[in-house]
DNA sequence: TTATATATTGAACGTTGTTCATTTTCGCCA
DNA sequence: TGGCGAAAATGAACAACGTTCAATATATAA
C-alpha cells in the first residue's frame, strides 16, 4: 500500500472531481462524501487529502469546474443584433443548463462555506469571467465609462436570476410549472432592462 | 427515567425552537446538532424526536418561525403615498431584518430539504403571507383582474432580493461593501418597477 | 395501593469528516 | 545490481453526527 504509479497528482484530482461531479449529478448533493468519492476513484479517504486540504476544498474545486462548463455554454459564437436577443440568448444558455445539471447547479449556488468564510481568489475570478458575459451584453446601455454602473447591473441580473431558480427548485416560491420559472426570468430581463433604458434616458 | 412534568408538549416544542434559534444566531448554521438543542433545553436527544420527525422536519418549523418574524416585521402600519414608497419600506425591512438576523436569514434561504423533497403545506402558506404583502404593494401597477402577473412580479422580485443578498453574503458576486448589496437591491426594484410602468403603458 | 400508560432516557448503530503512524513502493545513487 | 531515502497510499482510529428503541421511571387512573 503507496507509491502507486497509477496516477500523478493531476489525474487524481480530475478523476476525484470527475467521480464528485458523477456522484453529485447522480444521487445529490448528500451523497457527496469522501468515502464515496475515494470509492468511485478506487483510492482510500486518506488519499483525497493529499489533493485537497478538506472537502470543502473539494467542493469548491468541483464548483470551479462548473463555473467552467457555465461560461463555455454561454460564450457561444452567434452574433446576435440587438441587446435584447444576446441577453436571450445568454438566458438561455442558463436555463439549458440549469435543465441539464440540476443537481451540480444546486451545489454551485446551494453550497456555502462555513461561518464567514470566503471563497479564494481564483474562484473569484472564475465567477468574474462569468459576469464578463453578462457585462459585455448590457454594455450598449451604458457610458462606456460608466463601468461600475454597467458591473453592478451585471451582478444584479446575475444575482436575480439565480434566485429565482434557487428558491423556486427547492419549493420555496410556491411555484407548480417549470414554465413559470422561465416566465419570471425572461420577465425579469424584460423589466429590469427596460428599466435601465428609462432611467438612462432621464440620466 | 422519564415522564418529568416540567414541560407540556408544546412548551416542549417553543423551547426547542427557541434554544435552535439561539444557537443558529451564535453559532451558526453549522453548529445546529440534535445534542446542542437538547443539551440546550436540559434534554436527551431522543426526546427530541417526540416532538419532530427528524431534524429536517426541526429546521422547517424554526424556518416557518423566521418567516412569521420577517412577515411582521414588513407588514408595518405606515400609509406611504406612492407605490415606490411603500416598496422602499418593505425592502428597508428585508435589509434591516437581514441585517439583525444574518444566521437565520441564512438557514430560512440557503437550507434545502434533500433531494425533491417539497417544503409542507403550512410552510407555503407562510411564504404565500409574506408574498401577499409584496403583491399589494405592487397592485396600483397591474389591473385589478390580472393577479397573475401581479402573482408573478412579487415572486420575482422577492425571488431577485434574495439572490442578490444570498450571493454577495456567501461572496459569491465579488462584492466587498455592503452599501454595494443595497445599491444593488435598489437598482432592482426600482428598474424593475420602471420596466413594469413602461410596459403597461405600452400594453 | 396497585396497575396501566406514557414520557424520557441513553446506550447503541451506522455514517460522517479527518488524522496519522505504518507500510509499501518508486527512483536514484553507489 | 543492490539498497537506501523519500514519498505516496493506506486503513484503523477518533470524535461527532442523525436516528432508533428497549428499558425505565413517573404520572395518572382504578
Amino acid at each position: 500500500m503507496a507509491r502507486r504509479a497509477d496516477h500523478s497528482r493531476e489525474e487524481l484530482y480530475e478523476n476525484a472531481l470527475e467521480a464528485a461531479q458523477r456522484i453529485v449529478e447522480t444521487d445529490g448533493f448528500r451523497a457527496l462524501t469522501a468515502r464515496n468519492v475515494a470509492d468511485a476513484i478506487g483510492y482510500s479517504p486518506g488519499t483525497l487529502y493529499n489533493v485537497f486540504a478538506n472537502l470543502d476544498d473539494m467542493i469548491i474545486h468541483l464548483n470551479g469546474r462548473t463555473l467552467d462548463a457555465l461560461h463555455d455554454r454561454l460564450d457561444s459564437d452567434g452574433a446576435p443584433e440587438t441587446t435584447e436577443q444576446r441577453l436571450g440568448q445568454l438566458l438561455n444558455g442558463y436555463l439549458g443548463y440549469l435543465e441539464d445539471h440540476p443537481n451540480l447547479w444546486n451545489v454551485l449556488f446551494e453550497y456555502a462555506l462555513p461561518d464567514g468564510q470566503q471563497p479564494p481568489e481564483w474562484y473569484g475570478r472564475k465567477v468574474e469571467k462569468v459576469l464578463g458575459l453578462l457585462e459585455a451584453a448590457l454594455a450598449p446601455l451604458f457610458d462606456a465609462n460608466d463601468s461600475e454602473a454597467r458591473t453592478d447591473a451585471a451582478r444584479t441580473l446575475w444575482a436575480g436570476l439565480h434566485g429565482i431558480c434557487s428558491l423556486s427548485s427547492s419549493g420555496k416560491l410556491q411555484i407548480v410549472s417549470t414554465q413559470s420559472v422561465r416566465a419570471m426570468a425572461e420577465g425579469l430581463v424584460a423589466n429590469y432592462v427596460a428599466g435601465l433604458r428609462v432611467n438612462r434616458g432621464e440620466g
